[in-house]
DNA sequence: ACAACTATCCGACTTAAGTCGGCGACAGAG
DNA sequence: CTCTGTCGCCGACTTAAGTCGGATAGTTGT
């Protein structure tokens, strides 16, 4: 890691939410201690159990944080992509980490140990507002997962799900890695009750699904489902 | 409220984990802001979707935090006790309440306005730093729970809880407001179902039920059902 | 172009979860 | 004390979810 990728990265550090608006020589420190990784596509970036390192800020790439059962389901908990960060738990406490991190595609991070946050956090009170900010929404989204899960059938949560990921778009094409397996995950079920539910869909005359695509022809009707 | 009022509670918040430490003239300042509300058991203390009000500190009595579906089921985040603070989601954030609270027992409750927590974590890094622990708590809490209703089934997170809640003792006697409706709810299933599974633990010896309580039998079995 | 592998698809089946109706115990209100 | 409503208990039933075996289509690497 070269002395202009540091460099490259204080820009970086400075247009992202998180850290915007600080002192060049506080960016300056905050990226001297970060660490470069890359992580090829399936690769497990940590692991359930594992003492954790500190704060994730992802650079390129996505990768999904799951939970995984003693059989080997697993559980997605959230997608996170270029400019998130992640591992907040790891970063602020010393609870292991409470799940695991896997790379979907290439994907470039990095990493700022827990020390540098931590005296961070401490001096810089905008920074640790954001921060908790950023922890408030997780947990909005953690909430609402939850009740999801709990209190909606497989289909009410796909058709949610689809009219989320299409934002008011009619047509919705799906990021290579999401193969039905992952969005099976995703929602908490497996690739065969998924597939049961699309065909529904389908059949019901509410979406349309192409190769690659899903067109949605019915967003009134998804919307009902989704209630 | 009275004067007597806010300095008893000027010398609980000293107590209180998440402002120990602080100084007399800040705890002060805090508590001439706090608002004190009483609730009687049952009662909401705030609703889902509602713009909220700041943090809360329970300074006595139970509270649970849900969220409800449209037919009328229950899923329990949360339960909450003297001496815990919550709603940091809309104390730190603009987010509507993203669930419901509501009272257990007759509950006593500080409220600490936006204002006034807002501007203590930007002077007290202690207090953000504290803040931000617990926030990852909650998180830490969430995700556990997420994992557990979409990869366990019902009697295996009802071993888990008998577990937990008894904390290696042999005996568990549930506090009156646990009704089998509440227990059910916090495992996010229904009152018939949470029967059954407690039948079935009973009928296989691991437990045994008297009026208020319940005798732990065979630790090690709960152990292998739970895991 | 072919083989090997993986994802998708589908029908049939099993199991878990949830629903319903009713009954008996108990607690609080009158 | 009795009435009334809630809670707990239970068996029978329905529905949602998950499993299994196997066919098919698409992709990747050689």
């Amino acid at each position: 890691m070269t002395l202009s990728a540091h460099h490259r990265f204080t820009q970086q550090l400075n247009q992202l939410p998180l850290f915007k608006g600080l002192a060049p020589q506080t960016l300056a420190e905050l990226a001297q201690g970060a660490v470069w990784q890359e992580y090829a596509a399936g690769v497990m970036i940590f692991l359930e159990g594992e003492a954790s390192a500190g704060l994730h800020y992802v650079a390129s790439g996505w990768l999904k944080v799951v939970k995984s059962s003693l059989e080997g389901r697993e559980q997605v908990l959230r997608y996170i992509g270029p400019g998130d960060t992640f591992n907040e738990v790891g970063a602020f406490t010393h609870h292991p980490n409470p799940a695991t991190a896997i790379a979907l595609e290439p994907t470039g991070i990095w990493l700022l140990p827990r020390a540098t946050v931590m005296r961070l956090v401490r001096q810089q009170p905008d920074v640790a507002q954001r921060i908790i900010e950023n922890m408030a929404d997780s947990m909005v989204y953690l909430v609402n997962l939850v009740a999801d899960i709990s209190l909606r059938p497989v289909i009410g949560r796909l058709a949610r799900l689809l009219l989320d990921e299409a934002k008011g778009d009619k047509v919705l094409l799906r990021p290579l890695w999401q193969t039905q397996t992952e969005l099976a995950a995703r929602l908490g079920t497996v690739p065969d009750v998924l597939q049961r539910a699309m065909r529904t869909l389908e059949n019901e005359g509410l979406i349309q699904t192409q190769r690659r695509e899903i067109h949605i022809l019915n967003a009134a009707g998804l919307e009902t489902l989704a209630a």
